[in-house]
DNA sequence: CTCCAGGGGCGTA
DNA sequence: TACGCCCATGGA
């Protein structure tokens, strides 16, 4: 047990942002993680001090950089134009979130596993997944599972896992495992690869699109300039943007954007409301 | 019961 | 390139 202070970090936030889907509440009020083969369990204690659940060690190697403890996001606020009401709105909502650096192979599953499904449906997914082909451990007492290896996965049939109910997805799956072993995808590889040519590595993946590469370069390899659009992205931009959203302004970290954008416009603070950006706000600067 | 969900592959024009 | 269709299943 350690405990830090720490500014900016909004653990409720964080978990419910649609960018990690092993993050959850505790009876109690303290949330647990399983990431990185590690179960941890973090409790807010007020004045920006939390609680964690491991060595100092193993924060500074692991954990600090598993939620983005060294990044700085208050500049973000001052390149929201004025006159950009939602932006602002989401900003505030949304702040204390933080981009998590996760597993590249795990967010390739998990995001494959999103397509066409709510995140609790998501979640379900998931745990299902590693319940029946993950790693079992045990942290103090508690067991948990990791997330599946490829290789835990190499081999199998569509039939093996019908049991994960995944779906037309379980294909996507298998031979993404079968893309790892037969080194036609190398995640290790990915890490040192620019934006566009880890993008264009992923979509060759089979069940990989535009949309999963984007939230893969996002949360699994930290480029912060991926912008995933989604259903909800999509009914945002229309909405509030008259369909086209002026990206060219927040170069090198429009996934930050898009992830305060994705937060407050699912919130029940901002659905059933009108839009909050006037007509045409965002075309000035285009014409 | 109905409807929709952090999409993508594939065939067609 | 752009569109329509289908995919399988859980939540609400």
């Amino acid at each position: 047990m350690i405990c830090k202070k720490i500014p900016d970090f909004d653990l409720l936030k964080i978990a419910d942002s649609g960018q990690c889907f092993r993050m959850n509440p505790l009876p109690g009020g303290a949330y647990s993680v399983i990431a990185r083969g590690r179960y941890l369990e973090i409790t807010a204690l007020g004045e920006n001090r939390f609680q964690f659940s491991c060595t100092e060690n193993e924060f500074g190697e692991i954990w600090a950089h598993y939620f983005d403890l060294s990044a700085d996001y208050s500049r973000i606020r001052d390149k929201i134009p004025s006159y950009d009401h939602f932006l602002h709105q989401a900003v505030d909502y949304g702040w204390g979130m933080r981009i998590l650096n996760q597993d590249p192979w795990e967010m390739t599953i998990s995001f494959i596993i999103s397509q066409r499904k709510s995140i609790p449906a998501i979640k379900t997914a998931i745990e299902s997944l590693c319940t029946k082909f993950g790693d079992k451990k045990v942290s103090e007492g508690k067991e948990y599972f990791c997330f599946p290896s490829p290789e835990s996965l190499t081999g199998l049939a569509c039939s093996d896992i019908k049991c994960c109910a995944l779906g037309y997805r379980d294909k996507y799956i298998l031979r993404a495992a079968q893309s790892v072993q037969s080194g036609d995808i190398r995640f290790e590889l990915l890490r040192d690869m620019d934006e566009e040519s880890a993008r264009t590595t992923l979509k060759s993946l089979y069940g990989v699109g535009e949309k999963v590469a984007n939230c893969i370069l996002l949360f699994g390899l930290h480029h912060t300039n991926a912008f995933p659009e989604d259903t909800w992205i999509n009914r945002i931009v229309d909405a509030e943007y008259g369909g086209i959203f002026p990206k060219s302004l927040y170069d090198g970290y429009l996934g930050i954007i898009q992830q305060y954008m994705f937060y407050f416009g699912r919130s029940n603070a901002y659905r059933q409301k009108a839009p909050l950006n006037s007509p045409g706000c965002s075309t000035v600067l285009i014409s």
